[in-house]
DNA sequence: CTCCCTGCTATGGTCTGACCATATTGTGGT
DNA sequence: ACCACAATATGGTCAGACCATAGCAGGGAG
């Protein structure tokens, strides 16, 4: 494919070529969010390399978020559509985050930092009001603590995505789905879910109120009602 | 139509599940950057699936900077690496920002939030005052601008390193090293490092005398400092 | 004419088995 | 003691196969 190459050695493996031929067929296609890649079969006979190749340059757009992971399957429906790359640091958190044992109480922590932020962020914008009650009545409405957590997790996204910074809202979300199994457990332990009720409606209350002070201060106690044990203040 | 958007039966790839057991393993027993991990073809046996899963999964360990590039050949040293986990989000970080309209606001953003938590963190631990101090003596020794960055960075990534949280820690890098290029030029066109030098001075004094509202308003004030044009209060 | 049912077909996901160039290691000869 | 060479295991790549699925076309029933 190169015709220039093959000197002393291969440096570059054959899907970083693909990586790199994928890349140009992008910009030159003018290919934005929703539009398809050729189907791997096609790649692969099409740029003269093996189907395997294309599935690890696949795997590593997909990694980085530049196709979605949709699983797609029957004849043209199959092949990969382009996403939008803000979900990129998901799967990473979540593998770095396994890999170096980092421990629940620095997650929460974390947490605790971005939440007070995104919330006095939302407080002075006054921003996100609707997201945040759909989350509310929804966990109002759940049954178990499953429900009960997705619907919390909607309301902490929400929360993040407030903020208006992106590259904090894809960290949030990282650390709830990170989190979500232990997050069952301790709305388990908790049993009753009220508490965790008035601290979601005093975050609301004072995002509508815009005030990034006491909307601050709301976050801050409920963490520390959600994971007491963990809290650090 | 899923209904819960999130899909409770995500079928997951086989190569998924190599990830997940690959994560495992790399926890239970306990290995470090440097460590190897076993090679394709033992994995794929020990795992029970072809070595094409075991590849992918290889791919995307790769691309989230888990384990190394390295084109290793021959029996017993071709195995792959794991890299150090600070470089996990900085590559796809960057990428990240290459392919999305990630703004350089949006990082300075982030940072902010992140640096004045750290630096109340470590006033109240009265922690870090070492590698800030020698940080700072970097960059009084520093001739070039890039010098200067170099040490500027290290400073700041004590500061996240004092809050005594791994995970913000590594974010933080991961920021810093994205912003590393533009850190050059805003430094160069700042022209006089004095007035960041002074609020450098600001933090180290704030976080030594172990005042957690003066650290953050030090850093909140340097950053305004720094970045003028993309600063948000 | 419309509507549903049934195959056909292309897709992604996976596996098997093979070949190549290379790097380490052990072995034999000098 | 030293060097050359074969054995061996590795990552990189390829070709071909199978599967479950999803869309579409065509045919039969109403």
């Amino acid at each position: 494919m190169d015709g220039s190459g093959w000197g002393p050695v291969k440096r570059t493996r054959t899907f970083e070529d693909v990586l790199a031929q994928i890349e140009r067929r992008i910009a030159e296609d003018g290919l934005t969010a929703g539009d398809r890649l050729p189907a791997e079969r096609r790649l692969a006979e099409q740029l003269g390399v093996s189907r395997s190749s294309v599935r690890e340059a696949m795997r590593v757009l997909e990694t980085l978020g530049v196709v979605s992971s949709q699983v797609g399957r029957g004849p043209d429906a199959g092949a990969v559509l382009i996403a939008r790359p803000d979900s990129a640091l998901t799967g990473l958190l979540r593998l770095h985050l396994g890999l170096a044992t980092l421990e629940l109480r620095e997650v929460i922590d974390t947490r605790h930092m971005i939440e007070q932020w995104a919330a006095a962020r939302a407080a002075s914008a006054r921003a996100g009001g609707e997201a945040l009650a759909a989350a509310l009545a929804g966990m109002d409405a759940a049954r178990t603590a499953e429900e009960f957590v997705e619907h919390d997790t909607a309301f902490h996204c929400a929360l993040a995505d407030a903020s208006g910074n992106r590259l904090v809202s894809a960290v949030m979300r990282s650390l709830r789905d990170t989190m979500r199994k232990f997050s069952v457990e301790a709305v388990e332990r908790l049993g009753d879910t009220a508490i965790l009720r008035a601290g979601h409606v005093r975050i609301l209350a004072a995002i509508e109120a815009g005030d990034p002070g006491e909307a601050a201060a709301a976050v801050s106690e409920h963490l520390a009602d959600a994971y007491p044990e963990l809290f650090t203040h």
